[in-house]
DNA sequence: TCCCCTGGCACATTTGAATCGC
DNA sequence: AGCGATTCAAATGTGCCAGGGG
């Protein structure tokens, strides 16, 4: 009852929006790398509308906003054919879920350690997206469960998108504005700004196809061009970070949208102009499972923060009554973000904007099931890949976990129940409980919890805390396995119909 | 030949340990 | 001894570029 007002009453407002709008005005890119490449913007919010004393879970993932891969010719972004197997879809879950309303309306909530990846078999956790793809972060919030977890019975989750965060992956930039748009906006490039900084604009600005070569471009290419006549130098050890995330492995494959297939990304960005958030709430009922999340690890920048003025450091004693709670920090005290994967057959979202919804009370939270703008995308036979996780100082995660059938079943929409512990120890998609509820009827068709096995996921209520458990990939008898420095968990997300079945 | 992708580079920011002073 | 401020080196995050591969 109050989650489900919670989850109507929350407003997600998107930070620094008029940068994101700049951005998608020239058709946003987003560098993927091997190591992992953050996002620019980062992907901020300012959450409002939460119970201060209800706990959520915030996490973002990013599907695919349509089945198309693109080209950039004639400096403008065109279909260039049918996309690409999507990736495994993970979750990027904010490493201070769970946490109370008041924590998240008290600051902005960041996700801008969330980082990008074109390696299929990335270890670490980060999102892996296909290069030359089109792409739409989603922000999802949902009500923790009595054990901090969600997935239960009355876990309410709503979805929101904003459509001036979609983005198309690259390895290089390829519209020279959107990187001057980088280099002016992200302090980290500051370095190619210099003197010359608007040598680009102004040879832009003058009509030029191409810019003007900067002096630190030049200066680039003579010590390039030093390097490799006086040989290459020994190869420099890569030196990778081994960002400690968990993450539970789904997969995507669902575009968010099919509607412009024909066109090229500035188009498509040229109609969403218009502050445009698609919203989706959505709560289990009959879902009497919890889905334990046991990403925890101590994140030293317990902050999600940058330095917006609206920023508070977290207390330290945050979150300390939910040490003995499943999907939670127990003990921990710093945190770090937590990728999860899953099947996800989803998409389902209807559309609205970040106005509309801070200005429609009457926005039901209850429609992700009816509202469903982006097709169903096969995913079917989508398999896992092994994942190694990562999860440095997570809580003793112990998965108590139904065995339900396996099958997957591509559906329009996500279904945040459906992690499934058995499921990732099989490498296997799960089929999460019919979600296709769309209001707040009391009754909605699902899977029955399984005698004994009420959640997911569930870490050890009261367990001590074991940073450096080892788990297995593929435990034998329901166990999740967790390495050092982190652990990852893959596992089938579906809304598909479910089909629970006892062992 | 073209289109992407990769790895290495320089530069800037961020982080965290060490140091210092009160 | 404890605390806060400062310093500094290492780690990390950027875009650029040449070269390589399909």
């Amino acid at each position: 009852m109050d989650s489900q007002q919670n989850i109507e009453n929350i407003k997600v407002v998107l930070h620094e929006r008029e940068l994101w709008k700049k951005f998608h005005e020239a058709g946003t890119e987003m560098i993927i790398t091997k190591a992992g490449r953050r996002m620019f913007p980062s992907y901020k919010v300012k959450v409002t509308g939460m119970n201060p004393k209800t706990k959520y879970i915030l996490l973002t993932d990013i599907v695919p906003a349509d089945d198309h891969r693109y080209k950039f010719c004639d400096n403008k972004w065109m279909v260039a054919g049918k996309a690409e197997p999507a990736m495994p879809g993970r979750l990027y879950v904010h490493p201070d879920s769970p946490a109370t309303g008041a924590h998240w309306m008290r600051q902005l909530v960041s996700f801008q350690k969330l980082k990008l990846t074109n390696n299929h078999l990335d270890p670490f956790g980060h999102i892996i997206l296909n290069s030359m793809h089109k792409y739409q972060p989603r922000l999802h919030i949902v009500k923790a469960d009595e054990n901090n977890a969600f997935g239960s019975k009355n876990t309410a989750y709503c979805t929101h998108v904003f459509h001036e965060t979609a983005f198309i992956s690259v390895t290089s930039y390829q519209n020279h504005k959107i990187t001057q748009l980088k280099i002016e906006n992200n302090p980290f490039a500051k370095g190619f700004r210099g003197s010359e900084e608007g040598d680009l604009r102004v040879s832009r600005l003058q009509g030029k196809d191409y810019p003007v070569i900067s002096k630190n471009i030049v200066r680039q290419r003579l010590i390039s061009s030093h390097n490799h006549l006086t040989g290459k130098l020994g190869a420099g050890v890569l030196t990778g970070h081994p960002q400690v995330l968990s993450s539970y492995q789904y997969e995507t494959g669902v575009p968010l949208s099919n509607r412009d297939p024909q066109d090229p990304l500035s188009n498509h960005l040229t109609q969403t102009r218009d502050p445009s958030l698609l919203y989706h709430c959505f709560k289990h009922r009959d879902n009497s499972r919890h889905l334990e999340l046991g990403c925890k690890r101590p994140y030293l920048e317990a902050t999600p923060v940058s330095s917006e003025e609206h920023y508070f450091r977290p207390t330290p004693s945050y979150e300390s009554s939910l040490l003995s709670h499943p999907y939670c920090t127990e003990g921990i005290t710093s945190r770090e973000p937590c990728m999860y994967s899953s099947v996800d057959t989803e998409s389902g979202s209807g559309t609205g904007d970040t106005e509309d919804l801070a200005n429609s009370p009457s926005l039901n939270c209850n429609m992700w099931a009816t509202m469903q703008p982006y097709p169903c995308y096969g995913v079917e036979g989508v398999s896992y890949q092994p994942f190694t996780a990562h999860f440095t100082n997570a809580g003793p995660v112990t998965p108590v976990v139904p065995h339900p059938s396996s099958s997957m079943v591509p559906r329009p929409q996500a279904d945040l129940s459906v992690y499934n512990a058995s499921s990732v120890q099989r490498g296997l998609p799960i089929i999460s409980p019919s979600s296709s509820s769309s209001s707040c009827s009391p009754v909605i068709p699902g899977p029955r919890e399984r005698p004994g096995h009420p959640s997911l996921y569930h870490k050890k209520t009261g367990s001590p805390l074991h940073p450096h458990r080892d788990f297995t990939a593929y435990p034998a008898q329901g166990t999740l396995s967790i390495r050092d420095p982190a652990y990852q968990y893959q596992v089938g997300l579906s809304s598909a119909g479910t089909h629970w079945t006892d062992s």
